[in-house]
DNA sequence: GAGTGGTCTAGACCACTGG
DNA sequence: CAGTGGTCTAGACCACTCG
């Protein structure tokens, strides 16, 4: 028995996190049921069921009906990133944001874009290139590819004031869709748009957005030497 | 008044989507407290809490009392990361797993580590190198710093044989910290390491992790060429 | 089959905060 | 101050899945 009072989810939290800290429940072990634990804390199962949830969603407990719950073995790492709107990103920063449209075409997409989207092959969609600048300076390039059947012909006009970036936000909420972060090289143009050197290890987020499985957009951000995303665990 | 059975809070929840998706609540929008949606889609208002919690933690309303639930105006786009073990990430790509340690000293680290780690300025700490490899080809660069307090200098030895990166999981669970993604020129040391040319373009996380407020380890990984983060929004 | 977590209900009180 | 979300309770039934 334990003397605070457990009357409220996070107290039960802290004591079930303080137990694995102290290794009383250790990686791999099977913990008292709902019911137990909810007699012991003197509380509703439902809080202790909470705070056991609450848990298991951040990967520290396996939780399978029957089969009880468990500290997890590997108490996976989760790192959550918030993906800010550029201008907001750059102002956030405290500098001025700037914003410049290079090119907006509508073409037939190169056989990787139609893919990721899942186009047909012979479908055209609208390709837009454009820099947003910190303080004037170069921040990222967008290398955009809309599906034209989201966007009208003329809305098009709209992104020599706006950039997609921000347009799609408001415009088109809650959608799903994959990312994915790596590194590449700037070639000669990227280098001529960042104004950075030729070869330069640069931050890259490739972004593909769904609405139920159609593909919107799909754009690759480079940024400037030196971007990094932060976050804590 | 709504015709399906909203019995659960998941087609409680997809109702709301629904509403939000097609504009008949718009971003910014004030939606009906929980005890007229409970009394519309006849259910418990503890249901209703239940979907409307989850859309809040996904970002997609903006809940405070008294003020009401709001749909949020930017949605704000939550990526999450999951991190997993390095043998385990190589394993999973169907790679056969090797594991090699560089050097291991107990030494003043630089001031930039220290910094992050909140040591003293004179407090010597554990200096680890080591690289991953899946079938024989380097994966990964492992430099990391570990906080003395937290593995014992016979423990040290256990490095010959396990990576830090796998000992610390099943060792120092649940543990606090920051994370950072970002891309950097191969150096020559590392273009080594890794069987690269010099100034190719490396996918770089860097990692904190803390115990209350303490440092326990920073470790800095490099990636191999063509090394890519991916997760669904 | 039986034990466990997942969820719903109805009612209640509380905590925060906008007007 | 009053309206809203946040949470707790006690009880109930259900769904899954291990043995």
């Amino acid at each position: 028995m334990t003397d605070p009072p457990f009357n409220s989810w996070q107290s039960v939290q802290e004591e079930v996190l303080a137990r694995i800290h102290s290794r009383q429940w250790k990686p791999g072990d099977l913990i008292p049921n709902e019911a137990d634990l909810a007699q012991e804390f003197g509380c509703a199962r439902a809080t202790v069921n909470r705070a056991l949830q609450n848990l298991a969603d951040e990967g520290l407990l396996d939780r399978r009906r029957k089969a009880g719950t468990r500290v997890a073995t590997h108490p996976v790492r989760k790192a959550t990133m918030y993906i800010p709107v550029i201008r907001q990103e750059i102002a956030d920063k405290g500098h001025e944001y700037g914003y410049e449209l290079i090119c907006s075409e509508r073409v037939l997409p190169p056989t990787e874009v139609s893919n990721i989207m899942e186009f047909g092959r012979r479908a055209h969609a609208q390709h837009i290139v454009c820099i947003h600048t910190a303080d004037g300076r170069p921040y990222v390039i967008e290398d955009r590819w809309l599906n034209p059947k989201w966007v009208s012909a003329e809305d098009m006009s709209i992104f020599n004031e706006i950039s997609p970036n921000e347009w799609l936000v408001t415009h088109v909420p809650f959608t799903e869709g994959e990312i994915k972060f790596s590194a590449m090289s700037a070639s000669k143009t990227e280098a001529e748009l960042l104004s950075c050197e030729e070869g330069e290890a640069l931050f890259v987020i490739e972004r593909t957005t769904r609405n139920k499985q159609e593909a919107i957009t799909s754009v690759r951000l480079i940024f400037c030497r030196g971007y990094r995303v932060e976050t804590t665990i």
